[in-house]
DNA sequence: GAAATAAATTTGCATAATACAACTATTTTA
DNA sequence: TAAAATAGTTGTATTATGCAAATTTATTTC
């Protein structure tokens, strides 16, 4: 546990976020180049892709993103011919956005791309460390989620 | 270790790595609105006043931006009266950027935010588990910098 | 039930971040 | 010293983004 010569510290954990982050930043580069699109539109294709059928206003609050950001997004989709827009019958203020046939490829592929990527790092960690990452992770999300608020508050009060 | 009901996978890996990125932009976005600028000036800002004096082109290997960008960044912080060029003596083609006493000022207090952040943050994790998160994120960022290659390769060959 | 209110989306506008290419100035190399 | 390399800046273009205004549809209120 890499406690021999000294106790790490809030520092040392500020050092490795930062490193981290930088490393998640080249992973985000590495999938946009390998999914042709930029990342934006991979990011919403990946999720209207998991959950099959969403409207804008709820792919926005997941992505945390503008309703405007967000539709002209999707209208690079849908030019691009991987996603379409349609009325939600029931409530025709909505629109619903889903994959094309072209669009579920690109998302499969891209799934595919991304649990390799992480098959690949998971196998790397060494056997008797894998549950402990998770378990960190984990553990930083459940902290940092409880000390990030001022700057979501404000804005997911509704 | 979270091992009673289960054994950790990928997808584990993947799912918690995904829901980290989200709180790293969150934490990103609160740095950027309490020191007043943007979030790209900040970063800047943050490096020259980590290493004193740096040339333009030196900051945007680390930063990892094209020297143009990082150009019209710096511009921003000497517009701002937070940083200010000068040439190298020893090699005219150098620009050195260092900041002014305002901009020390900013540097000291983003680092004051962010240090206490981390303090509160490694806080919050459980005393026995401090040692284990960040060796955990150290083993990530070792695996990962391992995996990731072929974006960065093609850049940094020169 | 009509008017007011609310909600979802789109479009107009503005700004920030970014890169590439062309250009200038300086230094190194052959 | 002429050519090549290096550092930086500026012109141009693109992407991402949000806010505000406008439009359409639904819900609430009186």
């Amino acid at each position: 546990m890499m406690k021999i010569n000294k106790q790490n510290n809030a520092q040392d954990l500020r050092e490795m976020i930062r490193l981290f982050e930088r490393i998640i930043g080249m992973a985000d580069e590495n999938q946009m180049t390998c999914c042709h699109m930029t990342l934006a539109q991979c990011h919403a294709l990946v999720e209207v892709g998991r959950v099959k059928d969403i409207s804008l206003n709820q792919l926005s609050r997941i992505l945390e993103l503008d309703n405007s950001t967000l539709s002209r997004t999707v209208n690079n989709l849908v030019i691009s011919g991987l996603a379409e827009r349609y009325e939600d019958p029931n409530d025709r203020r909505y629109i619903k956005i889903k994959l094309t046939e072209q669009g579920m490829m690109n998302f499969h592929a891209i799934e595919k791309t991304m649990n390799t990527y992480y098959e690949t790092l998971f196998q790397m960690i060494p056997e008797e460390k894998r549950d402990q990452v998770i378990d960190s992770i984990r553990i930083l999300n459940e902290v940092s989620s409880k000390i990030q608020c001022c700057v979501k508050e404000k804005k997911n009060e509704e």
